[in-house]
DNA sequence: CGAAAATTTGATCGAAGTCAATCATTGTGG
DNA sequence: CCACAATGATTGACTTCGATCAAATTTTCG
């Protein structure tokens, strides 16, 4: 996949960039390739990069008490990162695996302030990923405290079709906060 | 309490301002003082403000099939807005209510927007309130999802001291999730 | 002071968790 | 290319936490 095209998908679906800043963006960003099952980001590191994912799946999960807890999907033309790690400049939580054979577009912090700084756009681009990402953690906490195990299932699937089709049903259990067992039964009901 | 002084706190505790920056937020906010049960924006309307809490304390809520359902806190030294309304200009979902007699400074979405452009140091305080939202979210979700829920009160009353004494507790219940009941019982076990 | 609102206490119920066993699918090495 | 581990998914029995419904008690405030 062409580097100029991601950048052009980011300007149409988020918000739109000049010319100039897409330019800067062109020099400053990489384009990477990964197989399913890679870790991009890993607990204990430093994730400094925000990743546009143009093809594939990615989950962020961390391990609380052994168990492998799902906290973030994301598919093509969405963003990924490690938030903490990447606001505070502290050592990840998360760990960041792609799902699928995927690619990215990876931009550094210092490179984003950069861009922020230069380009008005941007810094739009920037606040528009910002506030989707807080809505839509917002409408999780509410999917979580008032739905049953199977409305937040379908809620998920409303949110990401065919989610079910593309990602274990043990990270989906893990996501959406139920046991394995609890979305097997539960699917076998649907 | 003096708009300037209020402003010198903004800037304090969030992220530093300039002087002229500081000036031109002078000259485009206002200092609004309520009563304790004071409605500040009402479901249905469009909230295009943002407001900082200098003294008191506030909750969003919302209606839920007849039941008053508390989504948001915030107390002195912290911001609090209607977050779909303000973003995305749609009516707004919640209400804002004042739980204390407080002290507000306010500033209006386009203003906010003025300053972003102006001032390099207002779009970076910006950007800080954006991510300690974010992340309160994220911290919040664990919360839900792991916690007992007796757990998920300490953990409110860590992030909130002596909130038990501040706002009711049928208000702390709503938010962490939890029925008036179970709180009352896991209390008296404390 | 008294009514309304807030909180506590009690009895019962149900959704989802845990533990455990089985079944199905995937993928790797001989 | 098959065999058989290993991993993933389903099913079952039992338990538990917190919800619901109901009533009593305490606090607040006009």
């Amino acid at each position: 996949m062409e580097k100029a095209q991601i950048i052009e998908i980011v300007s149409d679906i988020y918000s739109p960039l000049n010319e100039e800043c897409k330019i800067q963006i062109y020099q400053k960003s990489k384009v990477l390739t990964f197989g399913k099952g890679e870790i991009l980001v890993k607990a204990g590191a430093y994730c400094d990069k925000s990743y546009f994912l143009a093809k594939g799946g990615a989950r962020t999960f961390y391990l609380k008490d052994g168990r492998d807890v799902t906290d973030w999907f994301a598919f093509e033309n969405s963003f990924i990162s490690s938030i903490n790690s990447f606001f505070y400049e502290v050592p990840s939580e998360n760990y960041i695996e792609l799902l699928e054979d995927s690619t990215l577009l990876v931009l550094s912090k210092s490179d984003i302030e950069d861009l922020c700084n230069k380009f008005h756009d941007f810094e739009k681009l920037n606040k528009v990923v910002f506030a989707k990402t807080m809505l839509q953690l917002q409408e999780r906490i509410v999917s979580m405290r008032f739905f049953t195990a199977k409305q937040k299932y379908i809620a998920l699937l409303k949110s990401f079709p065919k989610i079910d089709q593309r990602v274990q049903l043990s990270h989906i259990a893990s996501y959406i906060g139920i046991t394995l067992e609890t979305l097997s039964r539960l699917r076998s009901r649907i």
